[in-house]
DNA sequence: TGTAAAAACTAATATGCGTTAGTTTTGTGA
DNA sequence: TCACAAAACTAACGCATATTAGTTTTTACA
C-alpha cells in the first residue's frame, strides 16, 4: 500500500507547497488544477496525494504559514520597549519585507483565504481581525502619546496595511528602483506624507 | 428561434450583469458558476444565453465599464486648471467614491481581471498601465512644482492607489465610523503623514 | 384576439475536475 | 543482494462545468 502518510516530514511535499504557492499566486486557486501543479511538480497528478491529502490542505498550509509568521513577528514588537512611531515603522518595513521575500505565498494569503473550508476559513478570519485589532490598539496608544494626529485609528491601520499590500503591483512589473528606494519611500510617505 | 441576439438593449441584461459582479465578487469568477447566476437572477441557467454571449463576456463587461469610468474621470481632472495638489485629491477622493458606490464592479474589475480572455486581458493591461502612467507624470509635475516632496514618484502612485484599494476591509466589515469621516482622515493621511 | 418574436424551459453533450484503486518502479538499509 | 517501504505510474470514477439544441411558454402589439 503506497496510500499511508509517510511518517518523516519530506522535503518533497515542501516543494509541493512552493510551487502551489506560486501557481496559485498566477492563475488563482480555483482555476488552478492539480494536473497543471503535477506538472510543475514533475509528476503525475495522482502522485501528489502521496505526499499531500487534498488541494484545499495545500491553500491551508500556505495562508495559515504566512498569516503565523506575521503574528509572531507583532508580538515580538509589541513586547519590545521602543516608542510607538518606531513600532508601527518596524511593522511596515516587515511587511515590506514579506511581500519582497515570500511573494507567492502573501499574495495566495492575501487573495485566495477565500477558499479555505471551515474550520479553517473562520480560524483565519479570527486571526486577521486580532490582527487589525492590536494594530489600532497600537496607534490609539500613539494618539494618546501624543506621537500620531489624531485620524480615527481604523482608517489609519487599514491605510497602513493596505499601502504595503499595493507591493503587489510593483513586484508585477519591477519597476526601475530599488528596493530600497522603495521601502524608504513608502515608509516616509505613510509616516509624514506627500505634501510639501 | 430564440437564440438571436435582441436589438434593443434591455434591462435585463443589466440585471445579469449586476448579479454578476456581485456573485463574482463574493465567490471569485472561477468558482462562480452559471448555474449560481441563473439562480441569483431567478432563470434556468440556458436561459441566460438568450441574454449573453458567454461567462467570459460577464467579466469582460464589468472590467471594461469600471476601468472606462476612471479613465473619464482622469481626462476630466487633467483637463482642469487646478494644483497639483488638488487634483492628486480629487483623484483620491473619486477612487473612494466609486468604491462606496460601485463596490461590487470595482472589486471584480481590481480582483478578477487575470481570468480576461486575450485580447481584453492585454487592453485591459494596457489600460491600468496608462492611467498609472498618467498619475505618475502628474505627481512628477506637482513636485517640479514643488508642491511635493522629492520621492519617488512611482513609489507614491503606488501608496495611493493601494490604499484606496484597501476599503475593500472596510466593506466587508462596515465599522463605526462613517464614509465621510473615513474619506477625510485617508485622503488626510495620504497628503500629509500620520506623524504629528 | 391572433400572431410573431422574445425568453423561458428540458434534455443533452463534451470536457475537465479532484480523487481513488490497483499496480509497478525506485530507492535504501540489513 | 534481498526485501520492504516510498513513491511513481495507468486507469478510471463520479461529479460539475459551460454551453447547445430543440421545444414550449410568455409577452406585446396589430
Amino acid at each position: 500500500m503506497a496510500k499511508i502518510k509517510p511518517g518523516k516530514n519530506g522535503s518533497k511535499k515542501e516543494v509541493i507547497i512552493q510551487k502551489a504557492s506560486a501557481l496559485f499566486r498566477v492563475k488563482g486557486y480555483s482555476a488552478s488544477s492539480m494536473r497543471e501543479l503535477a506538472e510543475l511538480v514533475g509528476v503525475e497528478a495522482p502522485s501528489l496525494y502521496n505526499h499531500i491529502g487534498s488541494k484545499s490542505e495545500l491553500l491551508h498550509a500556505i495562508c495559515f504559514t504566512v498569516a503565523g509568521e506575521f503574528t509572531a513577528h507583532l508580538e515580538r514588537t509589541e513586547n519590545s520597549s521602543e516608542s510607538k512611531v518606531s513600532m508601527i515603522e518596524k511593522i511596515i518595513r516587515f511587511h515590506i519585507k514579506m511581500m519582497l521575500e515570500r511573494f507567492d505565498g502573501v499574495f495566495v494569503a492575501n487573495h485566495e483565504w477565500k477558499h479555505l473550508k471551515e474550520p479553517g476559513l473562520g480560524n483565519f478570519l479570527n486571526q486577521r481581525r486580532s490582527y487589525e485589532k492590536r494594530l489600532v490598539a497600537l496607534v490609539k496608544a500613539g494618539i494618546r502619546l501624543k506621537e500620531f494626529k489624531g485620524a480615527n485609528p481604523y482608517v489609519t491601520v487599514l491605510t497602513l496595511l493596505s499601502a504595503v499590500r499595493g507591493l503587489e503591483f510593483w513586484l508585477r512589473h519591477k519597476k526601475n528602483f530599488s528596493a530600497q528606494v522603495l521601502e524608504n519611500d513608502m515608509v516616509d510617505h505613510l509616516l509624514k506624507g506627500m505634501v510639501k
